[in-house]
DNA sequence: TTGAAAGCGATACCAA
DNA sequence: TTGGTATCGCTTTCAA
C-alpha cells in the first residue's frame, strides 16, 4: 500500500511553533484571535514543514460543508454534454468548488450506483443530467438533504432545482418547420437507449408535429452507439436503404447530421436540393460549414453556468428560482429548402 | 422506507438494532464475525433508516484510502482530451474510484491551485496532463506521498509514473513526411499559450524536420483560442493572407485541420491539388470525411485507460512500469499529395 | 491572546 | 459472536 505519507498535521506545526494546535488553527483560518508575532511564527513553520490542511477532517468535524459537487452526464463523446460540463466546472471552480465526475452511460443503474457512492463522500450538492431516474436514486437524493440541480430536461416539478429546455417543444418546432417547408417523407436518425431521455422526448415532439402535419417519420435508431459522426453516417446508410423515398433527415445532433451529410454527399446527392439535412444543438463544427446547418441552438455553456450558479446560490442561502428555462432557438439554415410556402 | 432524516449514523442504526456500532460496522463490511440473525436485524434497520455510510469518516480514521483520483486536463473543448478523460473515468469507475476533475486552462497557476485544493481532500492518487508544472506544484506532489501519473507528454524521468507519446518525434515525423512529399513552403496553424506544452513540443519537432529538409515553416499561432474548428478556419485565413505562397498546412489537431480545409475550400481551392492539409490526432470526424485526412493516430482512449490501469496497479501494490510509450502512427491520408518521389 | 477538552463517524484492537 | 475504548485531524466551546 501507499504507506507512510509525509503528512504534516496541525499539531506537528503547533509543536514546531511552540503553540497549541488551536492557535495554529486560528491563524490558518484568519479572522483574528492571535498576535502578529504568533501569526508570523506559525506561518513560518507552516511553510517550512509544507503543511497542507486535511479538509476531510474539517468537514468531518462537522461545522463546514465539503466543496465537492457531484456532476453526472451521460458521456463525454457527445459534444453537447462536454460543453455543459465545461460551463459547470468553470463556474464551480471560480468559487472554490470541485467537480466529482460521473459518467452514467445513459443507464439508470449506473447513475444510481454513482449517486450512492458520491453521496457517501458528503458532497455539498449534486448536478444531474436528465429527469428520469430510479426510485432508489430519487429516495437517496431526497434523504441526502443537499441541493440538487437537474439539468438538460426542464423539469417543472424538480426534486429541488432544474434548468434546461423543453425538449418536446424543441423537437416539435423542428418537425413543424420541416413540414412547413413542404417535406412529406421525413427520416430521423438517432441513437437508442433503454430508458427515456431528452433525445427521445425531442423525437416524440418531432413525430407529433410531423404526423400532425400529415407527413410521416421513418426512424432509424442505432442501438448502443455514441451519438457522433460515424453513427450519423451509417445510420443514414441504413435509413436510406430501407426508405429510398425520404427527402429530408433530422438527426439527434449536429455531429450525426454532419456524418449523415457526408454519406448522402458520397452518394452524389446534393444538400438541400436532393435531400434536406437538419441537426440539433448548434455545435462548434457548424461555424465552419459552407452552408449554415439547419439546427436548433441551445446555449450549452450558459446552461452549465446557470446550473452552477443555482447551486452556488442555494449553498449561500440566497433565493433561487427553482425552475429555469434556458431556451432554444430554431436555426432555419440552408441545408433544407422550402418546397412550398405556407 | 426511509424517513426524511438526512444523516443517519452508524450508532443510530446500532441503537435501532439493539447492538453496538462495532457490530453494525462488521455487518456492513461483510467478512463475518456476526450471526446470521444479527446480520438480518442490522440490515433491516439499515434499509429502514436509509443509512448511507460516511466515507469521510472512514478515510479520516486512517485505515483506508479515499477513492478519489484527481484528474487534470487543460480543457474540454479539445476532443483529444475528452477522449483521454473518458478512458480514465471509465476504467477508474469500474474499479470503484471517482474522478475529481480539474480543468487547468493551460496555465501552471491554475494547475497549482487545483493541486493544492484537491490534495487537501486526501485523494488516493492524481493523474495530470503534461510534464511542465510550477516548482511549488512539484514539491506538493512529492510531499503528498501518493501515486501520480503524468500523461500525454511521455516523461522519461517522471515524478512517479508516466504514459504518453513523444510529441517531438510525432511532429518530426509529420514534418519529414511532408517534406518527403516535396512540399517546400509549409504553414502551421495552432494555438498559443504562455507555457510550453505538448503542442509546442510537436511544433518544435515539426520545424526541425522541415527546416532540416531545407524547407521552411510559416507559423500562425492564434492567441488564447481553443484548438477547435473555427480557430482553424480563421487561423488559415490569417496565415494565407500573410503567406500566399504556402502549399501545405499542418494543424495542431484534426478539428483545426477540418476548419482550415473548409476555409481553403471556400476560396475555391481544392485539397490536395491546390493545397495540402495535415491534422493531428485522428479524431472521430475523420471517419466520415470523403478524403482520408492526413494525420497522426494516437490511441487517446487507450492512453486514458492505461493511465488509470497504472494508477490502479500502484494502488494495489502491483508492479508497474513507470514509463509507458503508448505510441502514435502517421496516417499518410489523401489530403496531401506526393509532389516528387524520393 | 491563548489553551484544554470534547466530539464529529468510523475502524482497529483488545476483552469478554 | 459481541462490545468497549482509543484514535484519526480539526473545530467548537469554555476557561484562563
Amino acid at each position: 500500500m501507499a504507506e507512510k505519507t509525509n503528512k504534516v498535521s496541525l499539531s506537528e506545526v503547533a509543536g514546531a511553533a511552540g503553540v497549541s494546535k488551536m492557535t495554529v488553527s486560528r491563524v490558518l483560518r484568519g479572522g483574528g484571535g492571535y498576535s502578529e508575532q504568533t501569526r508570523a511564527r506559525v506561518m513560518e513553520k507552516v511553510d517550512e514543514l509544507g503543511y497542507l490542511p486535511n479538509r476531510l477532517a474539517t468537514v468531518f468535524a462537522g461545522d463546514t460543508q465539503s466543496t465537492f459537487i457531484g456532476v453526472s452526464i451521460p458521456d463525454l463523446g457527445n459534444e453537447v454534454f462536454t460543453q455543459v460540463l465545461e460551463g459547470i466546472d468553470d463556474k464551480l471552480g471560480t468559487f472554490g468548488y470541485q467537480t466529482v465526475l460521473g459518467l452514467t452511460q445513459h443507464t439508470q443503474k449506473a447513475e444510481e450506483d454513482w449517486i450512492r457512492t458520491v453521496l457517501s463522500w458528503q458532497p455539498a450538492g449534486l448536478i444531474l443530467t436528465g429527469r428520469y431516474r430510479s426510485a432508489r436514486a430519487t429516495e437517496m437524493l431526497k434523504n441526502a438533504g443537499i441541493p440538487v440541480v437537474e439539468i438538460w430536461d426542464l423539469n417543472s416539478s424538480p426534486l429541488d432545482m432544474s434548468v434546461g429546455i423543453n425538449h418536446f417543444d424543441s423537437g416539435f418546432d423542428m418537425g413543424r418547420y420541416l413540414v412547413g417547408c413542404g417535406y412529406e417523407k421525413i427520416g430521423y436518425v438517432g441513437t437508442s437507449h433503454n430508458t427515456a431521455n431528452a433525445a427521445s422526448t425531442r423525437l416524440d415532439g418531432f413525430c407529433r408535429a410531423v404526423e400532425g402535419g400529415g407527413s410521416r417519420v421513418a426512424k432509424q435508431l442505432c442501438l448502443h452507439d455514441a451519438a457522433t459522426y460515424y453513427t450519423g453516417f451509417y445510420g443514414t446508410e441504413q435509413l436510406l436503404a430501407a426508405n429510398a423515398d425520404i427527402t429530408c433527415i433530422h438527426y439527434q445532433n449536429d455531429a450525426m447530421a454532419f456524418g449523415g451529410m457526408q454519406y448522402v454527399t458520397s452518394l452524389g446527392m446534393s444538400v438541400p436540393d436532393d435531400i434536406g439535412i437538419a441537426g440539433w444543438g448548434d455545435l462548434p463544427i457548424a461555424s465552419v460549414l459552407p452552408k449554415r446547418l439547419t439546427s436548433c441552438h441551445v446555449p450549452h455553456l450558459r446552461l452549465g453556468q446557470s446550473a452552477a450558479e443555482m447551486m452556488l446560490a442555494r449553498l449561500s442561502d440566497e433565493p433561487v428560482q427553482s425552475c429555469v428555462d434556458i431556451g432554444f432557438r430554431l436555426i432555419p439554415g440552408s441545408t433544407v429548402r422550402r418546397l412550398k410556402n405556407r
